[in-house]
RNA sequence: GCCGGGGUGGGGUAGCAUGGUUAUCCUAUGGGACUGUGGAUCCCAUGACUCGGGUUCAAAUCUCGGCUCCGGCCCCA
């Protein structure tokens, strides 16, 4: 016997069932934003994921040596991939690029609730634009399709922030060391303010610089308000570009209804070091949960790949936290594995259920016959367990008057009727249920 | 990599503190009966102490280690 590997999952087909309605629904939403679906590989060269992130990524890779001497490794994340493939074909592609993509992934990590080995995570992406009509079409999306699975303002927070704000902030109180700083300012929740401002002295920040820091970070709230208000307080030619672009994010995301599921919120920074702009996160409400979502701008990569400068903005959702929140929730669906009908047998009327198989798939139902020998009480309790909405019954003894028995088996209630009839036109006397 | 708590048939469990007959019950699965309508009911069968070492006359039970699951730290793309 073989035991699963850590941090896997096996897909029964009732569980599978459940993931391909929430797949397909996540899908539609994302395509009614005009969106693209695409795919790549799921092994890349290491130095894919090593350029951005340095060598010591490898502890967290499944990465191994091929046959040709490369290290190869399966993809942890897509963005690089999406890239790679936009940087080598930018000629040929019209912009902007509206991508999506639900890849298998791969972390070398410990599993903790929300995180597996292997898991999937939804990518959108749009390349191109560097306009903030980009950055609402993501935010929105996201929204939307979180919507669409049963979600509302109560349950979720979109958290969000720009990181060139934070930094222009940053240097007009003269502080250099900006990575530094996001480093603590992404621990915040996660430790006491003694340790915070510590960590803070720590790296040379002084007293005042703190407490500015401190009264920036509490500037979160209702998106709109909150950036007029920085507005007031905060001037200078770099900064008030960065506030009237989120402005007009705030705006138009108000504009789509969405006013109650977005938060200013400055402590957000993202772990990432790529993203350049927008940062943004959803939450769930009552923060039981890991981040459902990430994302934000990230306007450099494609430059750092050896391409042309092609602006992007984009997320990621693992689907390990959306199944915890929506069973939560209790939206997680209950499928089960359904045919339309089954056929019993009695006695010897193979070439007869041949025929009627054939007629049946003809006509697009999906059908299911006995293969185990099985008396008609337990071929019942097969088809029973399907989940048949009908139940055929071909038996000798009938046939010889031409007949054959249909059973709806929801009502149980039975008819008999002519065999050559039923197979000429099965339609006219079933009804598709899937 | 580190810390804490768990692992009893396919799933859910009783037993473990105080070591001692054939390891409990439900469910699932397979078969049978009900002579072609019993999707019920009844009967039978299959099937487990996570793995390895130690203590002991004797280990599911005590002990150590591995594996693994759950949660947390690091990290989080």
């Amino acid at each position: 016997m073989f035991e699963r590997l850590r941090g896997t999952r096996d897909f029964l087909p009732n569980e599978m069932a459940a993931r391909k309605k929430v797949f397909s629904s996540i899908k539609k939403t994302i395509e009614e934003f005009g969106f693209f679906e695409t795919d790549t590989p799921a092994i890349e060269l290491f130095e894919l994921y090593s350029i951005k992130s340095g060598e010591e990524i490898i502890e967290e890779l499944y990465a191994f040596e091929d046959k040709g001497g490369r290290m190869i490794s399966l993809r942890p994340e897509l963005t690089p991939s999406v890239v790679r493939v936009l940087v080598s074909r930018a000629k040929e592609l019209s912009f902007p690029a509206k991508w999506y993509s639900i890849p298998r992934l791969w972390r070398y990590e410990r599993p903790q609730s929300g995180r597996l080995r292997e898991f999937y995570q939804l990518n959108i992406d749009i390349f191109g634009s560097e306009d903030p009509r980009a950055d609402i079409e993501v935010i929105s999306c996201a929204i939307k399709l979180l919507c669409d699975l049963g979600f509302d303002e109560s349950d979720i927070e979109v958290r969000i922030s720009d990181r060139r704000m934070l930094q222009e902030f940053l240097l007009n109180l003269g502080i250099e060391n900006y990575f530094d700083v996001l480093k603590i300012i992404d621990k915040r929740e996660k430790i006491s303010e003694k340790d915070f401002n510590e960590m803070l002295i720590g790296i040379n920040l002084n007293n005042d610089q703190i407490k500015e820091i401190e009264i920036f970070l509490n500037s979160k709230g209702n998106f709109l308000s909150s950036i007029d208000a920085l507005s007031k307080s905060y001037k200078g030619e770099g900064v008030s570009r960065i506030i009237e672009s989120l402005k007009k994010i705030a705006q138009d995301l108000n504009d789509r209804g969405y006013e109650n599921f977005v938060t200013f919120d400055p402590s957000i920074v993202r772990g990432l070091d790529y993203y350049t702009g927008m940062v943004f996160e959803v939450h769930d409400r009552k923060r039981e949960f890991r981040a459902l979502f990430g994302g934000g701008r990230y306007d450099n990569l494609a430059e750092l790949f050896g391409g042309e400068h092609i602006p992007a903005v984009g997320f990621g959702m693992g689907d390990a936290v959306l199944e915890l929140m929506m069973r939560r929730k209790n939206i997680w669906p209950e499928e089960k594995v359904q045919i339309d009908i089954f056929i019993a047998t009695i006695g010897n009327v193979e070439r007869e259920v041949t025929k009627a198989l054939t007629s049946l798939r003809g006509s697009g139902f999906k059908v299911d016959f006995d293969i185990m020998n099985r008396n008609l009480s337990n071929q019942i309790k097969f088809a029973d367990k399907l989940g048949a909405n009908y139940l055929l019954i071909i038996g000798e003894r009938d046939l010889k008057e031409g007949n054959v028995t249909l059973r709806e088996l929801k009502s149980g209630s039975e008819t008999k009727i002519s065999y050559n009839k039923f197979i000429s036109s099965p339609s006219s006397h079933l009804t598709k249920v899937l």
